[in-house]
DNA sequence: TTGAAAGCGCTAACAG
DNA sequence: CTGTTAGCGCTTTCAA
């Protein structure tokens, strides 16, 4: 009756099925070069009749796991998942599949993922938005092939794909400028990290806010609420810059989770969005979109970034070689309802 | 000059270096029965000297790879964030990763996502929320240590997980009545697979209204759009909804997603929240939360849902032949500013 | 308590 | 074009 304990099929067995070497199996799976047509179809057949599939641990034991891994770094940020969507696109449809690395808060944690991804054989990573010090970074793209999306800076082991905040930024300030702000302050995620001030999105967005301000004769109404991109640091920020001598009529929230805590602080303090004060963020996330809150802010083309990460990886794992890339790509403003020229 | 290639460090590495046997380290790796304190001593010294990570993949094609994987089926929807934070706070501290599986939308894509993981050899599966047939679930679950989260029916190969669905739409609907509404309509997820109707949460939360109105002596007010758990299909339930000869005075949407589509419909047609239409959402997603939302909604304790997943699947990989449980949390109503008496 | 040796399923030299 | 064979790094009998 018990037929034998249902052991998984091996290419083994699919070369006896199909009277053939192991090795013909082994290269119509990997459609390496020197197979006839009829070995194929015949290896094929038996595939398909016993239904085998590829254990990844052997194949990554001689050589690739066709895994790769991302890591994200907040499962939260409906950005990554726009990310995610261009590069899952990009994947698809290719040998490769993608395996998420979660919960990555802390630098402690994000280098045990990272690490983790590492010791089960990915044949590349993608990390998003990584907190790592740009040499662990390093040491990490010469072990595999690696893509950093979301921070600046030029590498000679990894590509990188980013938004250029510098840009997004000046979006912003250009717009409130123009409906007639010119107190606009900008609530910033305040870098602990002195190694990654210049590579770290929060750190150019701020400066980016800088030169805009400086660039429009506004330099009198810079001012910024340095805290953190969360909704507790947007409600702290706004708190902070709500109690200034003189009011802004805008601010800038450097990230849209910051802009809602922002608008609790604004809503406590009697004041209405945008009559009395306008906020803005960045990220253009899908709760930005929703109708109750119609948030004008900074899109980053995740979907974009994604499919330019995956592109860059795969090319990378074909030539672990060839010089790294840095893409940049252009953000763009929604204008929504939370923006309005200042109160008379 | 050039030291070996930096070829990655193995057991036989970590062996010499401790002047002991692989086998000893293989032991000392697994807290294996029978080495001498003074030869763990030894051996995790190397291990540390040398920086020795093991090679997952090779540990997977003998015995297991220390990782779980979890499908997830949409990355978006902030509830599975939360049963994530839950799932992987329990693993932590264990030997195990946990690995996320991306972008399901779709029984294809989730039975390739399934496949894709157990080739890589996860010792266990945790499955959010799958749309497979319960058939195929059984034949996953027969291979691999199996979890499966959000479907309700009794199996004798997986654990379940999953939140009281009858109960949390009765909350909504007890809730609308107290506040003396008479015709509140349902937005539902249509389920497309018969197979599935007895166990998919969105066709219990429907019949969980049914049986709620009729317990309120209100199977006059009964009235069900039956769209999808989108942003879209609440505009279209809404829209469905207001057309009615006689409007409802509260909808319940079947999730906080279709609560922000049928907020755009509401609007559209010129009506405001709470004061002409009252709505409810479920799942109590982040967003529901912020300020300009203040959405009334079903909490689900997504953070113990996925503690509990996470906890059962430990239980099962350490004994697969243990009888299979059923965990079934209670809901509770989050009530904020979506909700209140109908017009007078 | 310790170690030698035989694989796990696959790939990649290398020979035919 | 096809097959034989030697490992990849680890776990696991089985002897010593």
């Amino acid at each position: 009756m018990d037929e034998a304990p249902s052991r998984r099929i091996t290419i083994v067995d699919v070369a006896r099925h199909a009277q053939v070497s192991t090795t013909a199996v082994s290269k119509v799976l990997r459609n390496a070069y020197g197979v006839s047509p009829k070995m194929q179809a015949k290896v094929r057949q038996a595939i398909s009749e016993l239904g085998y599939r590829p254990n990844a641990s052997a194949r990554g034991l001689r050589g690739r796991t066709y895994t790769i891994g991302v890591m994200l770094p907040d499962i939260r940020n409906p950005f990554f998942a726009e990310v995610l969507d261009g590069l899952t696109g990009r994947i698809a449809g290719t040998e490769y599949q993608v395996l998420l690395g979660p919960g990555c808060n802390g630098e402690d944690a994000e280098a045990r993922v990272i690490h983790a991804m590492i010791d089960r054989g990915m044949d590349g990573l993608i990390l998003i938005a990584p907190i790592s010090a740009r040499a662990h970074l390093e040491r990490v793209a010469a072990l595999v092939p690696t893509v950093v999306v979301g921070r600046h800076g030029h590498s000679h082991t990894y590509d990188t794909v980013a938004d250029d905040d510098l840009t997004g930024a000046a979006l912003v300030v250009n717009h409130l400028a123009d409906l007639g702000h010119r107190r606009i302050a900008h609530i910033e995620h305040h870098e602990s990290t002195p190694d990654c001030l210049a590579e770290m999105p929060n750190a150019i967005r701020a400066e980016g806010y800088r030169r805009a301000m400086r660039a429009r004769g506004l330099a009198d109404g810079i001012d910024i609420a340095s805290t953190t991109y969360t909704q507790e640091g947007g409600y702290l920020g706004a708190k902070q810059l709500l109690a200034r001598p003189v009011r802004p009529t805008a601010i800038f929230a450097g990230a849209d989770i910051v802009a809602m805590g922002a608008l609790d602080a604004i809503a406590e303090a009697g004041l209405s969005v945008p009559t009395d004060i306008s906020i803005a963020g960045y990220d253009n996330t899908t709760f930005a979109a929703f109708r109750p809150i119609s948030l004008t802010s900074v899109d980053q083309a995740g979907h974009e970034i994604g499919a330019n990460a995956a592109r860059l990886l795969l090319d990378r794992i074909a030539d672990r070689s060839r010089p790294t890339a840095q893409v940049k790509l252009s953000p763009t403003l929604v204008v929504r309802r939370t923006t309005a020229p200042p109160p008379a």
